[in-house]
DNA sequence: ATTAATTTTTAGTCTAGACTAAAAATTAAT
DNA sequence: ATTAATTTTTAGTCTAGACTAAAAATTAAT
């Protein structure tokens, strides 16, 4: 079945919002990440729910189905890949392609996204970090830590961002902080939960705890 | 201003029923190439007079204004480089790419274009030879003719094609007849305005003068 | 120069997807 | 266990962009 631009980005979010929790999806929340009013959330959601992508209980939130959430990871895979095409091929930074993969994620072609692929040459993650969905809708499971969890005088890997925003990610940048950087934590502020790190036996620099918890690391 | 995607598909279709003629386009031409019933068009023409992109004149047609002309020319760049890229970069037949461009076209993003542009080392032309405008809007006259235009016995390179359909593309490709193929016009039948062809000195094919109408060659 | 045929416009509808205001249900607080 | 606060839904509107049917204007035909 077809699926229009909002229900695509409806799925999207939903999907998004699914991730990090086993708890069914409050309209409000919804409401907050498509810029939308819940009365038009509420809307939307009898909408999806009567093609069968989401199952949904009035007043006790939604989930998506499978179908739903295959439609979902197909706009993901569309979106991370484009964002590869855009840094790899076309030269942007990491922080310039969000709102331009939004764009193109929904141009609809089978055989435009898997050649994309392989001009790309299979690609498994975004300039981001993030895992790039296989055709068939699978996303591996990277197990990434936070940075914020990442104990006193442990070294790790950075390997992705939790936020795409590009003033979050202008930051990291202007930090000297991008994928693969090695990072010592040197010290970890009782008060404020800050975290002062070491990137690759540099003098350290100094993070907020709310920088901390967006970046993604392996030990 | 923004424009919407159905004000960009008329703008679109507009300009190019305005290349062919001098003369004022009629509701009935741009209900034919939007799909559209005439009543919706009419509609559509008024929202775009209001905003300066077409003079229209009740019951006596419309033409594009010097910004709608611009606007859509930046559509049809957008078009024909993307194009350019499916074939080029992707793998695609010239056959398969007319639909893919049109979802592309829509793509808003100034610098998007102009680093592709670059990417695919400023193409002048498309894969079925159409030129690509310029940044500011120049497009070059090709000063192209019809195929069925050449006299007997004359030779002339084939430059491009005057229609962009899968089944007209497909038909070429199997006459092999390609863009810079060499041809020449060994008969014309006064029957039916049929030509005969020889391409780079094999035995001569046969076309109807329909698909000779819709050659472009230069002599 | 009228009349007939054709084209275009107007008037009124419809649908998707947004909105506001008010009602209903759920959750939190005493 | 009620009441208050919060969240969600319902009911009713609005806009863009399509539609049909009928009216109006233009063009073609005698």
């Amino acid at each position: 079945m077809a699926t229009s631009l909002a229900e695509e980005n409806y799925l999207k979010i939903i999907y998004r919002l699914c991730e990090g929790t086993k708890e069914d999806i409050s309209t409000n929340s919804i409401a907050e990440l498509t810029n939308n009013k819940a009365a038009s959330v509420t809307d939307m959601l009898q909408k999806l729910a009567e093609k069968g992508w989401v199952t949904y209980q009035k007043y006790q939130g939604v989930r998506l189905t499978k179908i739903g959430e295959s439609i979902a990871l197909s706009i993901i895979r569309k979106h991370r890949l484009w964002e590869v095409f855009l840094v790899e091929k076309l030269g942007y930074n990491w922080d310039e392609v969000h709102e331009i993969a939004e764009q193109l994620e929904h141009i609809e072609s089978e055989t435009l996204i898997n050649k994309l692929d392989s001009f790309l040459d299979f690609p498994k993650i975004d300039p981001h970090g993030d895992p790039i969905p296989s055709q068939e809708g699978e996303i591996p499971e990277l197990g990434y830590l936070h940075l914020s969890e990442v104990k006193l005088n442990e070294t790790c890997t950075l390997m992705g961002v939790a936020k795409d925003s590009a003033v979050f990610l202008q930051l990291l940048t202007k930090l000297n902080l991008s994928l693969g950087a090695r990072l010592e934590v040197v010290e970890i502020n009782t008060f404020d939960r800050s975290v002062s790190l070491k990137i690759a036996e540099e003098k350290p620099i100094f993070i907020s705890h709310e920088v901390a918890k967006n970046i993604l690391v392996k030990i």
